[in-house]
DNA sequence: AACTATTCTATTTCGCACAACTTAATTTAA
DNA sequence: TTAAATTAAGTTGTGCGAAATAGAATAGTT
C-alpha cells in the first residue's frame, strides 16, 4: 500500500517543500547554464527547441511545433519571424491548405546542429548525476507532465 | 560501476530524450494548473511564490526574496510593485541601511494564506504519484539545482 | 577625511509565455 | 450551396525573466 503524500495546509508551506517551485528552478537553472552556448549562436532557450525539433523532424507546421512544444500561435508566430529573420528557418504558407504555415530549416541553420547538440553535455557533466538518476528523474518529470495535462 | 549517461551528438536528438525540456514543460504545465486557482485571487505564479515566502518568513528583504526565489531586482521590483498596488504587501526602505528595502505582509495579503496552501493540493491530487515517487522527483529536482548552481 | 570597493535597489531593453481576440481559410452539414 | 462551425495563424496586452547599467548608501583603507 502506497503511503499518503501529505501536505498540512494549515500551516505555512515551506518554499523549499513546494515541487512546483523546485521543477522551476531547476528549469530556469538549466537555461542559464545554456545561456552561453546559445548566445554564442545568438540563440535563445525556445528557438533552441525550435531547432532542436527542425533536426528530427526536417520540417513542420506552427501547429505541430506548438504541440511539440507545447507553445501557442502568439509565442511561436512572433519567434519564428526573428527567427527567420536571422536565418535560421524559412516559413512558408502552404499550397494545399492555405491556413497552415511550413517552418524550415535554412542552410544556416542546419550548420548550428553539431554546436547544437553539445549543449546536453553539458548538463550531463554539471549534473554529476549516474545514469540511474538521470533516467529516473526524466521519467518522473515526463509521467508528472502526462498526468497533469491529459 | 555506475553507467554513463550517453548522448550521441552525431546524430539528431529527439526533443524527448532532453531532460530539459522535460523539466521546462512540466513547470509551465503545473503554473497552467495553478492558473485558475491563482487568477481567482488575482495572482499571478511568481507572486504566488512571494506570498508563500512571506508566509514563511514574515518579512524580507528585496534581496533576500532574490536569493530565496532567484529572481533579480529586474522581475522583483516591478512585480512587488504590482503587489504593493494590489494592496498584498507593504515596500519599505529601512532606517539603518537606506539601500535596503523590507517586504511585509499586509492583512489582506495574510488573509489570502488559507486559499494559497491548497494549490499543492492540486498538484498532488493531478500527479497520482505514490509518496516515493514524489519525493524522489522532488529529491532529484534539488539535487540537480544544487549541482548545475554551485 | 578622502578614496576605494562593495552592496543593494532600481531602471532599461529584449524576448518569451499566455490569455483573449481577430482574421482568413477550410470543412460540415442543412 | 451557402450558412455555420471549425481550424490555423496572427495580433494585442500584460507580466515575467535575464542581462546590463546606473546610482545611492555603506563599509573598509589609508
Amino acid at each position: 500500500m502506497a503511503e499518503k503524500i501529505a501536505i498540512d495546509a494549515t500551516k505555512p508551506i515551506p518554499l523549499d517543500d513546494h515541487l512546483c517551485f523546485s521543477l522551476y528552478a531547476t528549469s530556469r537553472a538549466i537555461q542559464k547554464l545554456y545561456h552561453d552556448g546559445l548566445s554564442k549562436n545568438k540563440l535563445t532557450y525556445p528557438q533552441y527547441l525550435v531547432l532542436v525539433s527542425l533536426y528530427e523532424y526536417d520540417h513542420v507546421t506552427v501547429k505541430r511545433l506548438g504541440e511539440l512544444l507545447s507553445l501557442d500561435s502568439g509565442t511561436l508566430t512572433p519567434l519564428l519571424k526573428r527567427m527567420e529573420k536571422e536565418g535560421l528557418v524559412t516559413r512558408q504558407r502552404s499550397k494545399d491548405d492555405e491556413r497552415v504555415v511550413n517552418v524550415k530549416l535554412t542552410d544556416l541553420g542546419t550548420s548550428k546542429r553539431k554546436d547544437i547538440n553539445e549543449l546536453p553535455e553539458i548538463l550531463v557533466a554539471k549534473s554529476n548525476f549516474t545514469a540511474d538518476e538521470w533516467n529516473t528523474l526524466e521519467d518522473l518529470s515526463k509521467k508528472l507532465f502526462m498526468n497533469i495535462t491529459k
